[in-house]
DNA sequence: TAGCATCTACGACGTCACGTAGTCGACGCA
DNA sequence: TGCGTCGACTACGTGACGTCGTAGATGCTA
């Protein structure tokens, strides 16, 4: 059963989803090769080591392979934004509540005007959308990259 | 030099730091004695391990100390709630405009109605608290735990 | 068909962060 | 003077990552 997904992502780890998540990589997913040329040349790395990087993303979840003939296709498991939400909780989830408001204080605090406006609209946003959508009693957070039971 | 503040903590590093920030520990810092009692002892822990996880920390910049006798007294060099807003922006730092609205958005998403509350309350507290103090053209965020150059 | 190219599968090695702990020497108190 | 307490150092095991090399299977081509 695949790991939990670690925040912790390594520099050529967080390289290659980069490019899984720009639209340079092929949509049905990119071949090591492909990756290779895109992040590993530039870095004077051997297709191996691009090969065993991605295969090891891959038993790890965060990122998907397909066939295509004798080659794998990958694909980022996740996005680039469910990545940094799944951040966001892991950061606050350690927190009760009282504290938990006090660390929003501080990062919103710390924060620049744009950041705070974005966050507005997100909200706004949210909000809006809910309208009319009778909130489901407790909706239990995503499980997309949950961790299995222990 | 000390290293940047990593964001991902160890398990012990991270007790460690749950301790001095429990009011458990004397305000005036705690000693590795203390330290140890308080979360080595019940983990079997040696009394050198507390103290080389401490000496690791102190030189990270977790945790500052001080001459107390022959002794040290350690405190956390940042509020959990400071560390756990450096590690929201850490994690937003990474996206760029667009994606930082959608990542948010999507964090919100799977927020829980308690976080969202809390959420709102704390950006109404820091609106209330501006209005009045004129702010200033812009802000740099806050660097208490800002990488030195390079 | 013999080569050569292209892929994946596996195994390895180095480094670094951490957890864990032993040893040693300095120091203070009975 | 001897015991107990402390910090400074050193060390070892493990796991995550970066980085490759080699071995095979497979496919294209002269």
């Amino acid at each position: 059963m695949s790991r939990i997904p670690r925040n912790r992502l390594g520099d050529l780890e967080r390289a290659v989803l980069e490019h899984l998540w720009t639209g340079a990589a092929p949509p049905a997913g990119a071949t090591v090769r492909q990756v290779h040329d895109a992040v590993g040349l530039e870095r004077g790395l051997a297709y191996t080591t691009v090969m065993t990087v991605l295969d090891r993303m891959a038993k790890k979840g965060l990122v998907t392979r397909e066939r295509d003939g004798r080659a794998w296709r990958y694909t980022a498991a996740a996005s680039r934004e469910e990545l940094t939400s799944e951040s966001l909780h892991h950061a606050l989830g350690e927190l009760a509540g009282t504290e938990r408001r006090s660390a929003l204080l501080h990062f919103l605090d710390e924060s620049t005007p744009e950041e705070l406006d974005e966050l507005r609209a997100a909200l706004a946003q949210l909000e809006a959308r809910s309208i009319g959508t009778q909130p489901p009693a407790r909706r239990p957070r995503a499980g997309h990259l949950r961790r299995g039971p222990t």
